[in-house]
Order: structure tokens, then sequence, then C-alpha cells
DNA sequence: GAAATAAACATACAGGCTGTATGTATGCAA
DNA sequence: TTGCATACATACAGCCTGTATGTTTATTTC
């Protein structure tokens, strides 16, 4: 036996020092916001030191950003689990709905990928992991349904729809109503 | 001739600084955010001390506040002015997104109100400030549409759409795009 | 296997910013 | 004109961010 401390190859220490940080930053972030929350606090909560965390991050936003974009892997992954067999495409964008609201009820997550996210990192940057969470799936399906209104347009609103349903429900609000307010606008538009 | 400087009435005073500062902070709040503003850069730009800035507001955000509050009137004014004298509901509605459209077109007002303001107090306080703005009277819209699909959760999201087609079409896109995929959901939600 | 190098941190420091406390001048009221 | 309140201006204490520098541990090279 040599030491106390456990002896850790360079690559093991890294990720372990950097998922230590990520994991309290998101609670950090949820709790406080990306502005409440300092450096010193955040970094005593993963139990390291401000050296580490600029040594694998750039800045305090770039953790942020670091943080963001796993969220948005989860929700993308999870809606990607929960691919429907079906192949009537109403219900597949509902059941993908369901599926990214069941997503966004993780804690914090609504705040941090729909408040915080656009208002720190810029609306564009998260126009991106939007687009690789569902965006892209989203203006496919309505392109499937040859609706006569503009394609891009509509997903761009739908997606904000999506949006405001997620942040209602994370927030308490009644996921049915929301389903059936989006089942009547979905086969409304469909219909047409 | 007493001096130089002329010779103001409290009231007025109060009046000239408080909206200098407005003007100010609505600038810099624009142009570098409301984190990537310095209160000493603000109050320059006021041509006023920091003295004067927290003898009338009680910290940073409590100007932020204010600000946004001037925004949201300015917008509930403009749509307000923009009443329909028609009686179809849907082309009402319609006139109102051009109105709330037109409004949110005012540089950096889009991001202010949709970006900013939600991160710095709250989705809640926010909520308040867009029931004021219209949200009311799109609830009343829908309730005379008689649709199926629950009012609120269906209005909730229906704000969410204008607001992010005000972001985009603020950001350079085509209005007439956004208004045509509009009319077409609202017009199909209508026939339902 | 020993020296050299690089990675992974830890510590120290320099600026800047926020909010408060205190000081001053001007309008107002009795 | 005397006293008071308002409207500021200045000074200060504390915190936070990013960088620069130091130290330890792993990895490579000879």
């Amino acid at each position: 036996m040599q030491e106390e401390t456990t002896r850790r190859s360079n690559a093991d220490r890294r990720r372990e020092t950097r998922s230590a940080l990520l994991a309290a930053a998101r609670e950090c972030f949820v709790s406080k916001g990306f502005a409440g929350t300092g450096t010193p606090e955040l970094v005593a909560a993963a139990g390291m030191t401000r050296g580490a965390l600029y040594h694998h991050f750039a800045d305090k936003t770039d953790l942020f950003r670091a943080v963001l974009r796993a969220e948005a892997e989860a929700v993308a992954a999870a809606i990607r689990a929960a691919a429907p067999p079906g192949s009537d495409i109403v219900e597949a964008l509902l059941s993908g709905a369901d599926a990214y609201f069941a997503a966004m009820k993780a804690p914090g997550r609504a705040r941090l990928l729909l408040v915080e996210g656009p208002a720190v990192l810029g609306p564009s940057e998260i126009a991106v992991l939007d687009d690789e969470t569902g965006g892209a799936t989203l203006r496919e399906a309505l392109t499937a349904l040859n609706i006569a209104a503009p394609v891009p347009e509509t997903a761009r609103m739908l997606s904000a729809m999506f949006d405001s349903a997620a942040l209602a429900i994370a927030d308490g609000a009644d996921p049915a109503l929301y389903r059936t307010a989006l089942g009547h606008l979905l086969t409304a538009l469909a219909r047409q």
C-alpha cells in the first residue's frame, strides 16, 4: 500500500473532476441562477478549487455551456428512446411532445434550457441545441404533413409552443390540459 | 441672473434624472445585456453618478425592472391603438399580432422583454407584464371563438408563438412568412 | 529506471463591480 | 431666516472574476 489517496491515472482524474464540477455547477445554477452563483461557492460544492475549474473550462460561461450541452443531450436521448412505432404523423408529434415534457420535468432543466440559457449564451447558440434536440424532426414531420403554411416558420412557432408548455408543466401545471390543447391545435393544422 | 445652472424644482430634477437614467439604462442593457452592463458605465452614459442611481432605484435590478415596465407599457399602448374595428375574431387576432410585431421591432425591445427579462426578473414576474400587454385580450378572444381546447393553456401557448415570431422578426426574419403561418394556424383552430 | 516533460491542479494577485454609509448642496416650508 | 427634507456626490468595504505563478503527480523518453 503506497498512500491513503488512491493513485489515479490522468484520464481518470480528468474525468472525475470534470463530472464533479459539472454536477455541482448544475446544482448551483438551478438553485441560484447563473448570475447568482459564484465560482468560489461552486467549486466548494464540488470539493475542488477554482484552479481546477479554470484548468478545465475557459471561464464560468464555458462551464455553463457544458452543463447545457449535457442537459440538451439528455433531452434528445429521451425523445429518441420514445421513438413512436405508429405511422400517423400527428400522433407521432404528440408522443414526441409527451417525451419532451417528461424529459423536461427533470428539476431545473426547463429553467436552464429555456430561461437562463438564452440569456447567458444568446438565443442563436441555444437555437443550435434546440435543432439537435428535436427541431429537425419537427420540420420533417411538418413537411410530411403537407401543410399549406410555410414549414420553417410554423416549426419554429410550434417549438416555442412546446417550450412554453414544458415550462408550465415543469412548474406544476397539469400536463393533460396542455396535451389536449396541443392535440386540438395539431389535428386542426393537419386537417387543413 | 443667479447662476449658469438653471434653477429647477425638486419635481423637475427628479423627473429629468429618472428619465435620463432610464434612457441610458435601456441603451446599455440592449447593447451589452444586463450582466454585461456596469453601473459606473451606465451612469456615465446618463451624465449622472451612482449616487443618483441608488437614490432613485433600490438596485440595478430595480432599474432594469423600471425599463421593462416602460417597454411593456409601450407595447400595450401600441396594441390598444391598433384596436380593430371589424368583428371577425380571427382577423382581430391577426391584426393584433401585426401590431405586436410592429411594436416589438423597436431596437432591442424583443431581447429585453423576451430574453433578458425572464432570466433577470424570473418568468413569473414577466408573466404579469405579458398579461397586461395582451394576455387577457387573447384569452377573451379564444373564449369568444368557442374552441374545444382548454382556453388558458391554448392562450399561453399561442402567446409563446407570438413571442417567438416577434423575436425572429426583430432579428430580421420576414414578417409575411410568420403572418401567413399564423393565419393558417388560427383559422384552422377557429374552424374546429 | 532516471531524467525530462507535461498534465492537473493549488495559491496568490490585480482589477472591477455592487451596495451602503456618509457628506454636501439645494429646494421647500414654517 | 431658520429648520428640514430632498437630491444627489463621494468614500468605503466586501466579493467576484480571470490570470499568473507555483507545486505535485503522472507520463514519456533515453
